[in-house]
RNA sequence: GCCCGGGUGGUGAAAUCGGCAGACACAAAGGACUUAAAAUCCUUUGCCGCGGAAGCGGCGUGUGGGUUCAAGUCCCACCCCGGGCACCA
């Protein structure tokens, strides 16, 4: 009789149709013992198809929730969709689709392959973030923000093309010039935008990253300290000749004043307006357009000198005042102090535009520099400092900063890298922000019963002049609910970067009509136990969720300060040498590899290919290696399951016993640390192709135990096939991934003997086979009696043995 | 320029705490089965040298130094690749 064949079509249809419909499945269970909260974050985009680089992450956080499951644990595991407006929109313009139907089509679209997929989710939980339920309490949440002055309106620079008469995101610019119009530059227009004050957070943002120590991969933590970026230093005030305006600066190196021989403001600097006269003010309105054009690479430093001076006021020196596009605006004060004796982009700057260079610190250890040469940058005693000469850097800082205080043109301050969180977006596809114009009475925030403010359906998106919304009267003109008389909406939207700030607490209460959520629900569940997603996310996404955190226990509604007790970040998919994404139309989709090889081999590949957390260089090449190995599982399944075996023992008993153990041990610890799942999937291999050599050489027992595990360690990774092979072991029906994680014997896994190699100046000679625990004197006289090792030790002096029990011998010799 | 990662055979990779470099796969070559093909099973495969062969020796983890009995792993300098960025005073 011809051996069945691995049909990966027929295993996962009848497997699908038979789970499809049962809600129960993956559900946890919230009355017993508290589950665990797993969340995968959120789809980056709902473009229709799953890729590659999703299936990275969903095959690892499926995983995890199955093994879990093994364990005894509950696992929460929801599901949520997001819709991010400048896809939508771009579809909207090309194809002539609403975003609202659009994304809606696309969301079901993946929901389909997401089941068909296999993956384990809770779907009663979902929770789809571009619906007005979830806009409403958006709202809701700005409407607190606002009464706490944690919300405001102030004007911002963005970019923006003059042909389109539109504001372009980041990615809409190329080179330089709008994305539409190649030979049309981008320009840099003031525009009243909200802000959310997440600068009241940062000294919190910051320390708690220390609470996070140890769950949080350290690279993530290393990320956000820098971005959160604190800063001690002074602010100096220099007075401007000529003027009553004085101009504040903030630096880290206030012990270098001495030697600041200029003041350069960033060219959207207040002060400039003032100080230039028009031709200049084109000047610097030309500098903020190109900034905006050029990578931070590629920006030359530029300087306008504004033909004013002002008074150092610790020297009384008169230093000229520049404009330069290195100054940041919304770093400090937006204005420094030039030290280019000790300061390197200061001395480059000073260098190229003939300003003069001041030598005022030398180190402290004697060393020879020539600071008007290259500038030294280190800590060390001050010189031409006036009385201060003579002290060290660390002393004089924080002495000067005091000295500045009380003779009212200083203070120490601390300064952060973060800025406000810029919210507004003029497009359609978002949450509308819930305010209205008023010219009696400002700005009005929507009332509450009148939440939420929807957004309308007859709009027309074409990319172009305003905000989509803004050309809608029915939606723009209202009524302000004060006064009565005509008002204006705001015609903004938000960044959905707020959707993704909050998502997973909605998902312990997704169909709340009174509130977010449920403070009960939330106290529950959370802290979030594992946070599984992309390291792309590891400043923006994960920064605004942490802030949202704390807004929320601040409103009162939640306990935790943190989001997410544990963090995993996986690599990003890379394909021919870049990120895999839409953007950049790289992506490789699943639908063929699926339809040709299976959901379990896709899986399993994408697992197989690379750990977890490291960026993985996509091929499709292996994806064959993979299905074979799930082909050779099966037909060794199928054709031993009714196999009448002898009662042993038999002569691979030990070895396969042995071999089977250590697999479930490597495998299972794997899952509680480290999460190499490509290192557990050799070792299933290795276990394969242990049992293939041994496969007539056990006896019945060792065989149904071997086959039994090793279906249940295939069931995290290759579900469809893992439930086909339970049942082909004579267990019905019952759902393999609630079947108990195979258990292993240390003693059984235990080798026998030890393998120990013998080295002679640290190169391999020979090895040795011996009992555990051999001591070391013993291991000694085995190695020098060790016939290879005499070789190259005869006639020489042994000069030291060194001795690692059970591992090695080397013996040094001269 | 700054921040965060990374660099190991023809390819993806493994080596978990400083202790056998290349597990497990892919690709390639050879063999078995077959009328034949596919599928499957088995064998070989880092590079160089010596040998008919079993085998023996040397080299080898981006480059150059260093620490150590021992370095892919630790330290210093440099080169290259990827991601992010807001030149962070």
């Amino acid at each position: 009789m011809p051996e069945k064949q691995y049909d990966h079509r027929q295993i996962e249809l009848k497997w699908f149709e038979r789970w499809k419909d049962d809600a129960n499945l993956y559900r946890a269970e919230e009355n017993s013992a508290k589950p665990k909260f797993y969340v995968l974050e959120m789809l980056p985009y709902p473009s229709g198809t799953l890729h590659i680089g999703h299936l990275r992450n969903y095959s690892i956080g499926d995983a995890l929730a199955r093994y879990k499951w093994m364990r005894g644990f509950n696992v929460l595991h929801p599901m949520g969709w997001d819709a991010f407006g400048l896809p939508a929109e771009n579809a909207a313009i090309r194809n002539n689709r609403h975003p609202r139907e659009w994304t809606l089509e696309n969301i079901a679209a993946m929901k389909r392959q997401h089941r068909r997929m296999g993956f384990s989710y809770d779907w009663s939980r979902e929770v789809n973030t571009c619906e007005p339920e979830y806009y409403r309490w958006n709202q809701w949440f700005f409407l607190r923000m606002l009464e706490r002055g944690l919300a405001y309106r102030s004007k911002a620079l963005l970019n923006w093309c003059p042909e389109c008469g539109t504001v372009l995101a980041n990615e809409q610019v190329v080179n330089g010039c709008c994305w539409r119009h190649e030979s049309t530059p981008v320009e840099q227009r003031a525009l009243d935008q909200w802000f959310l004050r997440i600068t009241d957070y940062a000294e919190e943002l910051l320390d708690d990253l220390k609470r996070l120590e140890g769950g949080w991969p350290e690279r993530v933590l290393t990320m956000q300290r820098n971005w959160i970026g604190r800063s001690e230093g002074a602010e100096v005030d220099f007075a401007l000749e000529g003027s009553a305006r004085r101009v504040r600066v903030f630096t880290t190196r206030i012990d270098t004043i001495y030697g600041a021989t200029a003041v350069i403001l960033a060219p959207e600097h207040p002060a400039v307006a003032e100080l230039v006269d028009d031709t200049t003010r084109a000047r610097v309105k030309e500098m903020i357009d190109a900034r905006a054009r050029q990578d931070p690479g590629d920006l030359r430093k530029e300087g306008i000198f504004t033909g004013h001076y002002a008074v150092n006021p610790f020297n009384q020196a008169r230093v000229p005042v520049w404009v330069a596009n290195f100054v940041l605006t919304g770093y400090g004060t937006g204005a420094i102090m030039a030290v280019p004796a000790h300061d390197e982009r200061d001395f480059e700057f000073c260098e190229t535009f003939g300003i003069p260079i001041v030598p005022v610190i030398r180190p402290a250890d004697g060393a020879l520099v020539d600071p008007v040469r290259e500038p030294f940058t280190g800590y060390g005693i001050l010189e031409n400092s006036g009385a201060w000469s003579g002290m060290t850097s660390e002393e004089a800082r924080p002495a000067m900063a005091d000295y500045a205080k009380e003779h009212g043109f200083g203070q120490r301050a601390v300064t952060f890298r973060i800025k406000d969180w810029g919210i507004s977006r003029q497009r359609y596809w978002g949450t509308p922000i819930p305010v209205i114009h008023c010219e009696h009475d400002g700005i009005v925030p929507v009332p509450e019963d009148q939440l939420p403010v929807v957004l309308p359906l007859n709009v027309n998106i074409t990319g172009k002049g305003r905000s989509p919304l803004a050309d809608v009267p029915e939606f723009i003109n209202v009524t302000c609910p004060k006064c009565g008389r005509p008002a204006k909406r705001e015609s903004d939207t938000m960044d959905t970067f707020i959707d993704s700030s909050w998502y997973f607490y909605r998902y312990c209460d997704p169909h709340d009509g009174r509130a977010p959520f449920d403070r009960e629900r939330i106290a529950y569940w959370f802290e979030i136990d594992q946070y599984i997603g992309g390291i792309e996310h590891a400043i923006l996404h994960l920064i605004y969720s942490r802030f949202w955190t704390k807004m929320m226990r601040d409103l009162g509604l939640i306990t935790n300060d943190e989001p997410a007790r544990r963090l995993f970040n996986q690599g990003m998919v890379i394909k021919d040498g870049a990120k895999m994404s839409k953007s950049r139309g790289n992506v490789v989709s699943l639908d063929e590899m699926v339809e040709r090889y299976g959901v379990d081999t896709g899986r399993l590949f994408e697992l197989f290919a690379a750990p977890p957390e490291k960026e993985m260089d996509w091929t499709d090449a292996g994806a064959e290696g993979a299905y074979r190995f799930l082909g050779r599982v099966y037909r060794f399944i199928t054709r031993n399951a009714d196999r009448v075996l002898p009662p042993g023992p038999c002569a691979g008993d030990e070895k396969v016993r042995r071999k089977l153990h250590q697999t479930v041990r490597r495998i299972t610890e794997d899952f509680e640390t480290r999460w190499h799942f490509n290192t557990c999937i050799s070792a299933i291999m290795e276990l394969v192709n242990e049992l293939y050599a041994n496969e007539n050489e056990i006896c019945g027992e060792v065989m149904h135990e071997a086959m039994e595990k090793l279906t249940l360690l295939l069931a995290p990774f290759a579900p469809y096939l893992a439930q086909e092979l339970w049942e082909e072991l004579g267990n019905g029906e019952q759902p393999v991934f609630r079947q108990p994680w195979p258990a292993f014997d240390a003693e059984l896994a235990r080798e026998e003997q030890a393998e120990v190699v013998l080295q002679v100046n640290g190169k391999v000679r020979s090895r040795l086979s011996t009992p555990f625990g051999t001591d070391r004197q013993q291991l000694e006289s085995l190695a020098l009696a060790d016939d290879k090792v005499r070789a190259f030790t005869t006639g020489k002096q042994v000069v030291k043995i060194i001795v690692v029990p059970d591992k090695l011998v080397n013996v040094v010799v001269k």
